[in-house]
DNA sequence: AAGAAAAATTAAGCTGGTTTAAGAAAGTTA
DNA sequence: TAACTTTCTTAAACCAGCTTAATTTTTCTT
């Protein structure tokens, strides 16, 4: 079935009963999406959250040049949407869009917050989720203020080389936050 | 009760009972801190969650320079630690240090999961937190890659102009990812 | 209120990383 | 397999922001 990428994923964090999960895994719809597909448009409401099953989300927001910049990458098991606009149901600030084609879950708002009042143990799965995203997040704040371009390229490669090979150049150049001629000129040394 | 400012905020994401309130409160230790005094010890383990009932506190590392680099403020009634080594009882990565002289809430780990585990309601109080948190977390990502330092700088004085008054303008510098000399410059024009 | 320490300013020289532009390589489609 | 499109590479000129270092101003301590 699949939508067994979630339970699974649901029962490293809960102890939770079959049934509970099915249940829990009836909120989700499954889609199936091709690379570069779009799922939600920065500007417009964003009324999405996704898991991905298998594939490679990217979240982007388009810099004052016109430059594509990614924020985020979105593998197996990830949750992705723009966090802050999905709560406050307000306009998203950034583009999501398949890297890969993609297996995915999606889950609107309404729906999540019905999820999480008749399953309140899935505040605790959340919980858990967003806690180490942020902690995360706070840490590739460090990263970013510590290494020099380079350093962040080469570390990053270090500790996901399967990655680097996975998504084109370009794209991790955009992640990283430098130009893909800088890459370029990094890889060669 | 030096307390109350915990509950109160709680009370803006819950409904819950006094009683409850009452004994969630008991869970805390109150301290008081001078100016300038460490909570948590880079490379120390980082057993304690705070949240600050009045003052200012800040998370930072030494980078390769030697430069202290702030990651965080926390002012009345956020949470601070290092997140990712508080779940995983690893070495903080930061040290925590009042900015000004300070009145905090603090719980240990163990205290925290048992917080948890007996008022599940707790659960979500935490899950919306981490979720504005993580959501606030990749904008500021999202800043750092769009704006260029002076930029960064304008757009923080004229979103929190009285907060900007109230830290010393080194560790505005520090928190913006700019030199104290640059911002100088850029506060000249 | 004086002296010491910490914070902020100013200015000149320097560099990591960008921009621009053009060509080479790799993928995609018919 | 040829034509087209997307991605990657190379190189030179350029600049935002840093470094260094000296001076001034503000804050702290007694």
């Amino acid at each position: 079935m699949t939508k067994s990428a979630l339970t699974k994923h649901i029962k490293t964090y809960l102890v939770i009963s079959e049934e509970e999960l099915t249940q829990i895994a009836s909120f989700f719809d499954y889609h199936s999406y091709r690379k570069k597909e779009t799922l939600i448009l920065a500007e417009k409401r964003c009324d999405q959250l996704f898991f991905v099953i298998e594939g490679c989300l990217q979240s982007y927001f388009i810099d004052n040049l016109g430059n594509p910049k990614t924020i985020q990458f979105a593998i197996e098991n990830w949750w992705l949407t723009d966090f802050l606009a999905f709560q406050n149901q307000k306009r998203s600030n950034f583009n999501i869009e398949t890297v890969e084609n993609s297996e995915v879950l999606s889950i609107s708002f309404s729906k999540y917050n019905e999820l999480l009042t008749k399953f309140p143990v899935m505040e605790k799965y959340f919980r858990e989720i967003y806690q180490t995203a942020y902690g995360s997040a706070l840490m590739r704040l460090k990263h970013v203020n510590t290494f020099s371009k380079e350093e962040m390229f080469l570390k990053f490669r270090d500790s996901y080389p399967e990655f680097v090979q996975r998504v084109p150049q370009y794209l991790l150049a955009s992640f990283l936050g430098l130009t893909p001629e800088y890459l370029s000129e990094i890889k060669r040394k």
